[in-house]
DNA sequence: GTCGGGCTTAAGCTGTGCTTCATGCTCGAC
DNA sequence: GTCGAGCATGAAGCACAGCTTAAGCCCGAC
């Protein structure tokens, strides 16, 4: 394989028509270009250029190479300009996933001001659910990645990552009217302490990670729930609460889901998800745009 | 414009998917290629690798690095190939131009021959007059040229290039039967004085260089010749010499386009045209196999 | 002839880029 | 848990590619 470096300098030559002014465009002296020309001569053990009073022409091994050198040349010039393209913004890529209720209301929103801001990069989404977002972010399937952790709770397996939170999802507990632990609370700002639920059915969404969740909250009160239901789907277990088969823990992310008839009080003592951006500890630039926009609206 | 010699690194790292197993293949230590690659990120002032435990898999940026790192290299390998091929013959273009009546006499036989040898490569003829062609050569508008000078006479200008001698190509005068310079010459064995011909008429070739020729052998015997003709066609030639209208120098090679009725005799002094290879001193392989095609033939 | 433009060569120096050695990290085995 | 293998990286040092300077040569112009 030939040196592209001489190669490169031999299309330059070839080009100015002469050693001395291709040492000129490339700012080097006219001796430095001859050894170079020398060089790749020896190389291919072919003369290259015939050699003229008045400068230089290629042989046809000569104009041969050139032809190769300009394709490797606009090879270059196109990467290196493509690349900054990519860092610029002005293209490129970036694969996102999300567990479904920040998908549903968290992202349209963050979604829409990316656009706007980098209207040429292709973005695609999909729903994957926090514990396989940090392998998938590692192996180079994802480039963000919005997860919860339930606080408090076990922190999430992030190593090697970089976490950025965004915000505290809240805990709601949905019941249906006249369950028996609203009692007397008759304003929705009351709270509900988890003990009060002691003796409830619970509908348990399998879908978000609140399998243990549920059971710690409980342990922490000093007794084991009763899960009379697993779903993973936010409208079903909200069928469930108001035909009265149980409670279940609802964040403020799926109340939207949830129907009018449903009863919903914040938790005591107090449980949130918290949630996060994951990302690779050295994003590319429109993973960071992305991270900006998400902690711009976080802002807000 | 990036690197190549970077760039085709950091291909061979995503190829071989670590930086040590790139390293292997490069014959490199692995701390060159992490330098390598390092040195591309600075100039791109992007990240290209995500590292991993086992090995780097490129980032956005840096597969598109490889998509035409893979076009330069493809391209210097097929440079070097056919590079190669040229020297070696398996391809390649010959650009030939001869006199006319070398191109129908010489070259027919010689361009057979090269054309068994090497039959890969493209061959051009084209008729050109031995002045026009040393500028054409030093111009890289041919490769090689059949040309002639007079012996004696001046040496044709051939600074900076090579000139292969191939044989002598002797100069008769043609007769109409029965002209007066015959004399009792008999036999066609005989040669003719040049001094016989001080009061004959001249029809001359205008197109093989004969002009100063003529007047110059003329000179040497002590006359001006009465050029009665010019012609640039030997047949024409041909029928006007047998048509009595006056005599003509005709070289060996245009003889078989000389009618029947026409009488040929040798000079005295001997007049030759010396038949040239003419070519730049460094040809191409393909140039090089034609004069030993040529030099071939000469022996034969 | 002299002059100037252009290519080449020799000699010498500089900087890129290699090696060696050491460190840190991750993962898997034990 | 500790250890070791495999990988990437950094510092230090060294070698060579390739640059510069300087001189020479060839050719064409004047």
């Amino acid at each position: 394989m030939l040196d592209p470096r001489r190669l490169l300098t031999f299309r330059a030559v070839v080009r100015a028509g002469s050693m001395t002014a291709a040492a000129a465009d490339l700012g080097y002296t006219p001796s430095a270009v001859s050894q170079q020309v020398a060089a790749l001569e020896r190389e291919t053990a072919t003369p290259l250029l015939v050699r003229h009073a008045r400068g230089v022409l290629p042989t046809e091994a000569g104009a041969l190479l050139v032809e190769h050198a300009d394709v490797v040349a606009g090879r270059l010039a196109r990467a290196a300009e493509e690349v900054a393209d990519l860092t610029a913004l002005r293209t490129g890529r970036l694969r996102l996933a999300s567990f479904a209720s920040a998908g549903a209301r968290l992202l349209p929103g963050a979604i829409g001001e990316f656009r706007r801001r980098h209207p040429a990069v292709r973005l695609s989404l999909e729903l994957a659910e926090p514990d396989e977002c940090p392998d998938r972010l590692r192996d180079g399937d994802l480039d963000l990645a919005i997860t919860f952790g339930y606080v408090p709770g076990p922190a999430p397996d992030t190593d090697g990552l970089t976490a950025t939170f965004l915000f505290d999802d809240a805990v709601n507990v949905a019941l249906p009217a006249g369950h028996p632990a609203l009692g007397d609370t008759l304003t929705a700002a009351d709270e509900l302490d988890v003990s009060t639920l002691r003796d409830a059915a619970w509908i348990r969404d399998a879908g978000s990670l609140c399998r243990e969740q549920l059971v710690d909250m409980c342990a922490s009160a000093g007794y084991t729930p009763n899960i009379a239901f697993d779903s993973d789907d936010f409208p079903m277990v909200s069928g469930l609460v108001e035909s009265g088969v149980g409670v279940a823990l609802v964040p403020d992310l799926a109340v939207h889901q949830m129907g009018r008839r449903v009863v919903l009080r914040r938790l005591r003592p107090r449980v949130v998800r918290r949630i996060e951006a994951l990302t690779l500890p050295n994003p590319t630039p429109a993973t960071a745009a992305m991270l900006d926009v998400l902690r711009s609206r976080r802002a807000a």
